[in-house]
DNA sequence: ACAATGACTGAAT
DNA sequence: AATTCAGCCATTG
């Protein structure tokens, strides 16, 4: 049925949710949704978000190290890094730096609890 | 239907 | 501590 693109749509959504100047990884969104292992489903899901009609700050999902794995999905491969450093962020060598302080976990986020 | 790929992550060396 | 290997699972050829 649907319940693939239930996935996709949770994706989007939890990415949606994502507070400017703060990113998450694929993991922890994969984590979220109950996959952990399907941590590049979440890539692939990103991939699709150019389809989807809302917005989808893609910039903000990146890798567990703050590395900007997808920059070169984007329009420009350094549209990615640019967006984010709009945000506040300071991008060196495709990495955010304080990872750690802008990482946003949905877990959290959401208070699962 | 089979094989290969990929915007990842964690464990092993 | 850094690099390499393997697992994961949907999508695509």
């Amino acid at each position: 049925m649907d319940s693939k693109q239930d996935f996709y749509q949770n994706v989007f959504e939890v990415v949606a949710l994502i507070p400017e100047g703060r990113v998450t990884s694929y993991g922890a969104i994969a984590n979220y949704l109950g996959a952990r292992r399907s941590s590049r489903l979440v890539g692939w899901a990103m991939n699709a978000s150019h389809n989807r009609l809302p917005k989808i700050p893609a910039h903000r999902v990146v890798n567990r190290q703050g590395l900007l794995t997808g920059k070169m999905h984007f329009s420009t491969p350094t549209e990615m890094e640019e967006l984010l450093t709009r945000e506040g962020h300071k991008i060196v060598d495709n990495q955010i730096l304080n990872i750690e302080e802008v990482f946003w976990d949905p877990n959290l986020a959401l208070s699962l609890d």
